[in-house]
DNA sequence: AATGAATGAGGCTTCATTCAT
DNA sequence: TATGAATGAAGCCTCATTCAT
């Protein structure tokens, strides 16, 4: 195995780790196999992150990153209700669309890091949250909606997608679930009229 | 050496590997562990449950029966409207009072299921949306209901319901779940305002 | 499983112990296998023999009490040379044509009786031997024959028969083995002919 | 902690394989107990040898090597009887002299690979039987003897040896072992003279 | 007398990690 | 710097045996 400077093996490692979870469960996902999965020797994962679970870390942060980016893309700086729906919709698209293994591993992980004591997963969800409600926020200015309302929306299009993706996940039927995509920005959209009627 | 009926040493385990899944996840839940939770040695776990795998089986069934019986005892034997929202109310208020070992347990053990090859997760799922279609099946005798529509209600239920518990799960904040409840049952009977109007 | 006598159920343990030996050798004849291919209950088994090693105690008996037999039932009363070609032929087709599980067994069962204290594996050979001989001694009556030559006889028909078998049992090939046996008894005869010229 | 090449680990891990096996039986010889012969800690065999299985094939390996040396450097040269007898009569000794461990141990893994399904027993004798008949029909070369005759005498040697040793392990007697190889050579010589005459 | 229940000891293997180079 | 070599801890499971009935 050629030998690779530190910073390319890091993020080789760091998505190698998100393939074996992803495909394996974070219990699955051995030093050994992400080494492997990553075409690098085993100690090397040990010289790049001393610990798995700083390897984890970096997973985390990364999907953390990745949450965000896919929530600002879907903003269409519209206003509340579209810029809502919007973002809604972009996560189900995301999850449907993009890479599974993701999704996946997002679930995993979650799992895992509430049993962590360092790294509560309690993160990403404030993460994400944090920028829904900024955007919900600014998509709002001028109209006269309560901060709590904000709240509401950004919690209500969380359930929706976690509910929307455990199901997916579960049956990894895409074309069932692209309809139950549909149903699920119809749920939203009633509850939306009825809220900010 | 006290001479226990094997039926209540399996029991006994069957408790004890939900409270360690419950606690330290599917992969923490090793025999060892299991066995200590159950105040039994190790080699007995074996002469009850040939296989690790087969003590995990007997805990889906569990978790599987559980969630069957909460979603009949929440049968209120109205109308489909009230019927529905019923179920809803009825899982997520299980979730919320009765043992969250459960929950927590569910969550991980669908995960693990889904990584098995014989034990999909989908049973449960299949399971408990069974049991939902006929109760709303029969709610819905007499009203002019299509199919679809009963299947389209039950996936609703299962979706806010799943995406209420990963949240609860997550947070694990009893007095804004309450709140959140709530929510999810107003976003249900938004929706199905205008899906039965 | 039907209440048995301990005496019967011996006799049905010590046969089941020579199938799982022959079929799995000494190490796979665990004493859950051998009470389950006898039929009975485990704990029976050291309800009949106190311990495992007591069981193949019992079984090396019965293999040692056959081999008289078949030595004996060789014995054709003729002279020397007759009666220990006939000894030699008698132990081949022996092997050859009984249950070829006794052969198997058998040879699994010196090994481990080579490496108990208790148990020589010296013991069958002796009283083999000592069967052999005093044959052959009956047999030489009158003719000048030194003990040592006897002896000696006695020592090629073991050599002769073990090595037949070894190979017999290696590769499982009955008509090479019967044309082998000829050869066997052709070897033994040339011998003989020098011998005791 | 150290630092030898995996090799050398290696093989010091055969030799303790090859040395447990002859004392304690090829089920007596534990993972465990090997490491221990070996003076290495038991994860470190697993680091040489990922399973038992191929720990013990390695050790096959170098038995059926080593009885091709034997067999090898016992080639006189010479006439068809007198390679024949020098064949056997090397294979003898080296039973006698050599470390009788590999007699043993070689006799411990026969029955044992007979009951592999991938390791037949038979690759050690057709090994050694090719060797023998290569060696054989060079010496024959030029008198002219049928290849059947060929293959009978390399049967013979395998049947004397082979029987030679089981009496020679049992009883573990030298001097009397060196008697008897006599005696098997005489057999030989007796029966060679007829079936070349 | 006979057997279901129970168990300590030990089987093989894999893990995350550290060491020596 | 990178990495083969090495390892203690722990994983699941099976064994022969004993206990209580």
């Amino acid at each position: 195995m050629a030998r690779v400077p530190a910073a390319e093996r890091r993020d080789e490692l760091v998505n190698a780790a998100i393939r074996v979870i992803a495909s394996r469960g974070v219990d699955g996902a051995t030093t050994r196999r992400i080494a492997e999965q990553a075409n690098a020797p085993l100690a090397t994962l040990h010289y790049c992150f001393q610990t798995k679970e700083l390897l984890f870390t970096a997973v985390f942060e990364r999907l953390t990153e990745r949450y965000r980016e896919v929530l600002i893309e879907s903003d269409v700086h519209g206003d509340l209700v579209a810029t809502a729906r919007a973002m809604l919709r972009g996560v189900l698209d995301w999850y449907l669309e993009s890479d599974p293994e993701f999704a996946s591993a997002s679930f995993e992980l979650i799992s895992w890091a509430q049993r962590q004591e360092e790294h509560p997963a309690v993160t990403v969800y404030n993460e994400a949250f944090n920028v829904v409600r900024s955007i919900l926020a600014r998509a709002a200015a001028g109209q006269d909606v309560p901060p709590e309302t904000i709240d509401e929306i950004g919690y209500v299009i969380g359930t929706l997608s976690d509910g929307f993706v455990v199901n997916w996940l579960t049956y990894g039927n895409r074309s069932r679930a692209v309809q139950q995509a549909q149903t699920v920005v119809d749920v939203f959209d009633a509850w939306l009229a009825v809220k900010l009627a």
